[in-house]
Order: C-alpha cells, then sequence, then structure tokens
DNA sequence: TTGTTATTCAATAGAATACTTGATAACTTG
DNA sequence: CAAGTTATCAAGTATTCTATTGAATAACAA
C-alpha cells in the first residue's frame, strides 16, 4: 500500500480549494461573479473593498480554480470559473441558510417582508404558455451577460418609470440575482403597491442557469 | 434599502462554513465520517494526529454544522450532518480533481496503475439481474454503518483467505470508500493476480448513499 | 469514594492571513 | 515616446489559525 503522503497531498489540494470559501470578502466577489463577470476595479467598488485587496483575493480565488482571467486590452476580466464552482458555491450558500438560524435572521432584516414567490418549474410552464411576463430587476450589465429566456431588462432604479412597458393583461414575475438579493423583493412590493398583481421567482439566475448546464439539480 | 450590514453577516455566516473546509485534518475527518460515525479517538489514530488535536478541529466542524454529535455513555459519536454536508464535501473533492493536476498525479502515485471501472447505473442493473458478486472492502465497521444493498462484507486484509466465498460462476464488482480510496483498486489487482474476472465500481458508499438520498444526482 | 476512560479546555508559540500603503508592470492612447 | 489606465507586487502590522502540552471534566465501574 502506498504511503500515506500522496494521501496527504490530496487533502492539502482540497483544503486549498476550500480556502478559497473562507473568507466573506472573497465568498463576496464571487458572489458578484456569479451574475456577470468584471474588471478587477468594478469587483472592488461593488463589495466596497480596495483594489489591491480585490485583486488579491482574485488571484486566490484563481489559484483555487473557482474563477478564470482573461486579458481585455488594459483591463483584466474575471469570471465564475464553470459549472462545478457554481455548483459549490450555490451548495454552500444553500446549506449555510438551512443551517445557521442567524442567516435566516439576517435575510430576513435585508429583505423585508414577504413576498409572493413562484417556483423555477412553474414560471417555466407560465412562459410557455404565454401567461406571464417576467421582468430581470438586475442591473443592465448583469442582463447583459446573461439572462433567463424571454425576460425584460428593467433594473429596478428605474422600475417605477417604466411601468407603462408592462402589458397590464398579465401578471409580473421578477427575478434578479438570488433568493437573497432584495431586488425582486423590492419590484413585487412597488408593483403590488400600483395595484398590479406580481410575484418574484423563488432564487435567481445563477441558480436557473445552473439548472440548464444539468438538468438533474433539484 | 437595508444596509450594507444585514448582507455582509451573511457573508460572514457563510464564511464560516467555509472554513470548515479549510484544513487539511479536519477534511481527512471528515472523509472519514463520511463512511461511519465514529468516536474522537477512533477518529484522531485513524488521521493520525492528537486526540486533542482532532477534538478541536470536530468541535469546528460542529459549529460550521458539517457534523453532529450524540453522547453514547462515556464517548461521543461524531457523524456527518446530512445530505447537505456530504453533497459539499463530495462537490469539493471532485472539483478539486477535476481542476487540478496535482490531485491527478498525487492520487496517481497513491492508487497505484488503472484497474477495470464499472458506472453506478450500469451496477444497478447487473445487481439486478443477478450478473455479478458485489462486495464491500471497507473495513467491517463501515460495512456495519451503511452498505450497498445486496453487498458482501470482506474486508481488504481478508480477501485472498476468503477467496472462496466468491461464486466462481459470476464476476466480482468491488467497492469502497470513493475514488480515491485504494482498497477497491487492491482488490481487483488481487483477484486478477487469481485469474478472476473482477472490476470496482468508480466511486463508493458515499457517492451511491447520496445518489439514493437525491436521485438527480450525476 | 477512588480509579479509569474518553473528551474537552486553557495557554502558548509559531505559521498563515488580511488589509494598508506605496511602488511597479502591462498595456492603450495621444 | 510620454501620459494615463488598470492591475499586481512588496513590505509591514494586526489578527487569526494551528498544533502542542498539560490540566480539567464527565460518565461510569469497582
Amino acid at each position: 500500500m502506498a504511503s500515506g503522503d500522496a494521501k496527504q497531498t490530496l487533502f492539502e489540494a482540497i483544503a486549498l480549494m476550500g480556502k478559497a470559501f473562507a473568507s466573506p470578502r472573497r465568498l463576496e466577489l464571487l458572489d458578484l461573479l456569479a451574475q456577470a463577470p468584471r474588471g478587477v476595479e468594478e469587483l472592488a467598488e461593488q463589495s466596497g473593498q480596495s483594489v489591491a485587496n480585490a485583486s488579491q483575493h482574485l488571484q486566490a480565488l484563481h489559484l483555487a480554480g473557482m474563477v478564470t482571467r482573461t486579458r481585455e486590452g488594459t483591463r483584466i476580466r474575471y469570471a465564475i470559473a464553470g459549472e462545478e464552482a457554481l455548483r459549490i458555491w450555490l451548495a454552500l450558500r444553500d446549506a449555510s441558510a438551512a443551517g445557521l438560524a442567524e442567516v435566516e435572521r439576517a435575510a430576513h432584516d435585508y429583505l423585508g417582508e414577504d413576498v409572493e414567490t413562484i417556483g423555477r418549474e412553474e414560471l417555466r410552464e407560465r412562459l410557455a404558455r404565454g401567461d406571464v411576463v417576467l421582468v430581470d430587476v438586475r442591473p443592465a450589465e448583469e442582463y447583459a451577460a446573461g439572462h433567463i429566456e424571454g425576460a425584460k431588462s428593467i433594473p429596478i432604479d428605474e422600475l417605477d418609470q417604466r411601468l407603462e412597458e408592462l402589458p397590464d393583461d398579465r401578471e409580473v414575475v421578477a427575478y434578479c440575482r438570488g433568493p437573497f438579493c432584495a431586488y425582486a423583493h423590492e419590484a413585487v412590493r412597488q408593483l403590488n403597491a400600483r395595484g398590479r398583481n406580481a410575484s418574484r421567482l423563488e432564487d435567481g439566475w445563477p441558480e436557473w442557469r445552473l439548472a440548464d448546464l444539468s438538468p438533474q439539480t433539484p
């Protein structure tokens, strides 16, 4: 039987990847990248940290194989590394949410009171029937980087000015970054306040995409 | 919109869970627990670390919600926390194996040359047809804690003395802890050396169990 | 009670990590 | 080529993590 040494190397390599998920700052970057690829400066700003720091975290993520980097002229574009990376990140997030009351509480504080929710499968069926208007309320760049087929982009900031763009004979479904993203909640509240029938997709774009990539995900 | 504070808390809570996967020693404990529940002392010994150290790591895993602990008289029995924990651990392990050439190399050093492999689905079909003898070559306690239905327990150490227990009109399939466990490889080599037709299941008990728990896993 | 066994706690030294600031490198554009 | 962007590197300090040691606790048996 081989030495325990090789086995040790194995665990060390996996831990290297695990370390990538051990810092809130890195997770925040990963969360942003799950929506759309970005440059270092944008990532730094949107996650509220210094550029140098963000760069270091991004390198750590890159070393762990969780993100890819491509040079685009003068900027470097980071993107999430692929299905595996996305799957781990979502699994970790969900497990944490399921396990810790603290997360629940924080989420509730952040998201506000509940609004009506619709599941992925139901949405798919109703889209096929032409039964609903689907609105992507994330920032326009994230929509541009990828979105649910058939969705219309109305960033949450512009929603109240662009209400008439939504046909009023159909129910509205809003979605955003995921279950812990406040945009869709907010959108549904605004729509309800205007007397519109609206609900939000239970999760967001990354989950939808992952489900499309590997149809067996629940 | 709520403060970024609650959002921050969210990432911190997830990172807490991520930290659980950031140390090779902890991962080794988790890997053992993925096979069967155990007491602290056994875990310490089987992973080659001091009892106090193992205890601390186990507490970290417990805090992160990855393991459960139950008192049983004078000993405390740790077990992997559930489907979620198992899924994350396997996802991480696979992603690491897929991404890093180093892991490949270490695995190859450890496992030796390739032997014939059979997939989960194929095994399931052939078991249903009564076409193969399935042998669990892990230690007896791990078999006792859970095994593939229809498998016979022959720990790898005893295999050469118990060859006649295997009917020689059927092919043998061996399985063990998972793709990086050497037992099944070794078993197939031994069987081949005796002129038996044998192959190993491509992964192991935890993967089989997870697939049963949530049938959609690939 | 007094051992015995199994586990955890507390203290500590050394290693690794996080974030800051200021300098440097790679590439574009004028 | 010089000036301007964008990203990384390097060094320093504060913090956190890891593994070790030896002592403390909890459950049980004699």
